[in-house]
DNA sequence: GTCTATACCGTGATAGAC
DNA sequence: GTCTATCACGGTATAGAC
């Protein structure tokens, strides 16, 4: 289809290449020998550039997570220093949370759109969600969490992580762009439309996290 | 470790193996040859009871999606029931569509365990969802959304479903016990805790829909 | 240094003989 | 039901071209 292949490198199409084949297919689904051809490259060029085919998974992941988590940093200060002596909103810091995602779809490359299925495969994966997570994106969620805290003072911190888990599954389902919600509705709502899921996604897991986490009389 | 294979008749424990490695690992993830290992048989027993690969996988998926789907049809039905002429509430929907999940895990079979981290690979999977989700789950969100309808007469039609579409996320990353929430809390709170991920998550989502769902002034 | 052609060797799914 | 042979395909190393 499309045909300018000849304004990237040779080692972008194949980060590219490789972006879109993982998410769709996961780090199984997909062989070296698919990723070169849909680069148009040689099959053994990867292996040149990466390294063997775990290390080129690292590479196509960390690419984006760098800047992803780059940007959420300094989102989510900016908003800190907006909100003053003020406490931030708990929209507020969740819309900083999401805002990063927002802005990369929008970009309209769509590498980016790729990369948040990816993101969402890494997320629900037993096995790489442990692997991938920790170097980069926990760190953002440990000061995510720190800001919740400011904004819900009483909460007991377990149900503040649960909220935050709860808030990772819809996010991670949104970023996966299975399908389903067109299917469900037919047609009415889309998967690829992430400005209505982050709009609906903050009201609705602010709430939530208002419910979970008022202070309460008894729990055993 | 566990010796007693012998209370389970060959097939089964094809299917049991197959659903712990597919879990884990994703289709692609896993091979025939570690399914029969797992299930100590012989390689070709597998192809001999399920047919190709494709086929064995759509046998582990179907065999609990049919308990699963009737249980949560049952309970969603009896919650109606004793609700009388009364309006359910959102809690008690929500809570009869996640019962049927919270049942199978209590029943300590190590088995519905292993298939809740299979269902969440499916739900999230943008290529197996669409291929496994419309034959059993599809007909009972139907079921469940129009209940939804009802709590909730004023409510956007697409605002249900985008609300259901969280809710469905959230559901996801639980079956999918990662550990992440393990990691992040030093241990403090658990993937494998189904009951505390359960109890907190209906008044979280219950809350998301009220939020989202109640009535507006404008929306363009 | 960047890239290609090719070869190696293990492993996989599966069919057919037993 | 089981054992085994087949044959394609996968990851990767190597040799050398540009």
């Amino acid at each position: 289809m499309a045909k300018e292949k000849e304004s990237e490198s040779k080692s972008e199409r194949i980060l590219n290449a490789a972006e879109e084949l993982f998410a769709r297919h996961g780090y199984d689904g997909v062989t070296m020998r698919q990723i070169a051809s849909r680069a148009e490259v040689d099959v053994a060029l990867a292996n040149y550039h990466f390294g063997k085919k775990e290390e080129l998974f690292h590479a196509v992941f960390n690419r984006r997570a760098e800047i992803l988590s780059a940007t959420r940093r300094k989102v989510l200060m900016e908003s800190q220093k907006q909100a003053g002596k003020g406490k931030q909103s708990l929209e507020q810091i969740i819309e900083a949370f999401l805002l990063p995602l927002k802005i990369a779809q929008e970009s309209q490359e769509p590498g980016w759109r790729n990369y948040m299925a990816l993101l969402a495969y890494v997320l629900t994966s037993p096995v790489w969600n442990e692997v991938l997570m920790p170097t980069v994106f926990d760190k953002r969620v440990e000061e995510f969490i720190d800001a919740l805290k400011s904004a819900l003072p009483d909460a007991r911190e377990e149900d503040i992580h649960w909220c935050y888990h709860y808030v990772s599954g819809a996010l991670a389902l949104t970023l996966a762009q299975t399908g389903r919600i067109d299917r469900l509705t037919g047609g009415q709502c889309k998967s690829t439309d992430f400005d209505t899921a982050y709009n609906l996604m903050i009201p609705f897991v602010a709430a939530g996290f208002r419910e979970v986490c008022k202070p309460k009389k008894k729990r055993k």
